[in-house]
DNA sequence: GATGAATGAGCCTTCATTCAT
DNA sequence: GATGAATGAAGGCTCATTCAT
């Protein structure tokens, strides 16, 4: 990488940085393309070398910072000694994501507000296609989810009422501790998640 | 009511339609006081002798749709005819609200895009306060709950989960249909709350 | 008119003639909004309060300007005492606009770099449709037109050539004293004329 | 030439004749030098290597065209096969003048938005102190003058005359089809140019 | 209370120009 | 000579807010 290659880059993530410390710290509404290029140390033109508008730069770190929440949590996974099965894997990676959702508290105000099944698969998508080397998020699920001795139905709504309820949660508890903090809430969180399964437990 | 009276009433009634026709169709962002003011034929001044800026406005008028939401949902419940249990009444009531929220879809993006636990007990006892005729969401819940033969542990945490999942799965599926229709979902819900309701039974 | 009223226009005003000032002196494409604004001591919202934006003041300046300068020559015509026949009045016309447009350069530049025959006409009836007291120059030019012992083929062509014809050289000789200084140039010009008004008689 | 100089002469002319394009096209005020270098498939540093801003090169260009016009139409007299008199010259060279400019709009947009008589003449010779196999357009036209039996009063005033007249009028029939097309004005203006010689003639 | 003209801070965006490679 | 990333001054425009009427 010749140096003038190597100082784009240099920009790029300046950029990319402070965009996302400024969104989660003032919120996207409230921060300008001035405070961005400010705090990065480029100049205005530079912005719009690489980015369109605000929100251009938002949705590619929405889409990065979602691929490495959860490629991080399925390494971890992987990288467990001990064998798992399925309910206990799934309760890993909750566990796993939640605690460092709870200590990255701008990590979650970025992503919640952000996310929806429809953009969480695209986003998880994109960045695959983009980085060879990530995770196939997909297939990581399906792997967990053949641990089981049990069947389920409908594996992929199954994962669809877990997020939505995980990500729903986790944000009331995480953020505001309401109504209770997110520590008192995992236990009922896990039990409401192991009567989801059964519910979706096929007869054999 | 006097006639001043009358005419400021109707202006600030104005306010509030157009302002939430505009949050709905435009957005938040993309709406300014001026669109408001325009739309609602009153003068730019005007607004101000009302609401403090465009989030005064907008934090009203949920207080105000939710409440309303939820009361009739549970007007709906007591004009039944037939008795229920508390299961079933819990059904009657989820499906209520998904049917009404998937026939006004703006209203499900203005309401789910500013709802939390938080301001919704928030919203709730603001407009208890303001408006005395309207129905208390607690008492009301918690009479549902006694028509149960079972015992719940945190009745509160049990409707918290159940009030997020819903939130966060009919968003999904009413707005997007990701990852399926809200129909084709119902029967799913139903189910999953079930079971979280199981997990919640004490052991008499 | 009320006192805000007047204000208004008062603004108005002052809005029009910097701008016509900055136009015929900086050119229209190095005169910005904020030079505008700040020559005519308002804010720069008010300009948006009245004019879309620099082309839109630079057209309404140019019907304004151009109806004027013809209807004080028309006017001139008339208050002469003496009676006049047609060619005797068209030279009058000439020398009186050419006389008027050598004395204020700023407005020869003004005119002529943004006039074709068709804004012309726009022009003239535009203005003439805002302001019923103005008067009418198609009516005025048939006026004179009649005065004439002879026929003139395509009253309208014959118009269109003599107007091209004094602006285009007029430009040149008042503008840059090129080839020939305006003052040398008028008789050549008339005699020019009247050999076209020649071309234009039809028989008897 | 050598490799490198005949690389050269590629780049600029693919600068001219893109800025040609895009000034023809969008207009002077709306092409922007990023616009130019990235249609000629140059960077932006070399456009600076060549011209010193947009204005230079439309200046350039301007000469160039106009030069080229003239020459076009002084030979294609020349190669009329039967001899013709000063007058039936002069109608041939408008005549094909004007149907160049009318197959060529945008020559005659950038042409005439462009063209005074001072430019005029200062455009011919600069070119021609450049590009030595250019024609003498004065030469030209001087022996033209001197086909005529007649004796005429200031060649020059009548050559500018002449010139601006039909500038003026074909500017507007031609692009704007008013207040005629350019084919229902010939005639006219033909018959108007013979007007005016006939001003001009001297008493022998 | 109601009005709406006026404000002006501050945003977004463009683009001519430079200069290290 | 050629490049094109970086610059930052400068322009256009918006819009929440005020205040005299």
């Amino acid at each position: 990488m010749g140096k003038a290659e190597e100082n784009k880059k240099t920009k790029q993530n300046a950029l990319y940085s402070t965009a996302f410390h400024l969104f989660t710290t003032k919120g996207l509404a409230k921060t300008t393309i001035s405070d961005i290029v400010e705090s990065a140390g480029v100049a205005k033109g530079t912005f719009y070398l690489y980015f369109k508008d605000k929100y251009d730069i938002r949705n590619k770190l929405i889409a990065h910072k979602t691929a490495e929440l959860f490629n991080r949590a399925f390494q971890a996974l992987q990288s467990q000694k001990k064998s798992m099965g399925f309910e206990e894997s799934l309760d890993f990676l909750i566990d796993y994501i939640l605690d460092l959702l709870s200590h990255d508290k701008p990590l979650l105000i970025f992503i919640s507000k952000n996310l929806s099944w429809g953009v969480f698969r695209g986003a998880l998508s994109e960045v695959t296609g983009e980085d060879t080397a990530s995770l196939d998020f997909e297939q990581s699920y399906l792997g967990v989810l053949m641990l089981s001795e049990k069947q389920y139905r409908d594996p992929e709504l199954l994962l669809f009422t877990i997020l939505e309820l995980v990500g729903a949660t986790c944000h009331s508890c995480i953020l505001y501790g309401q109504p209770v903090s997110i520590e008192e809430y995992k236990p009922v969180l896990h039990r409401s998640i192991h009567g989801i399964l059964k519910s979706f437990e096929s007869a054999e």
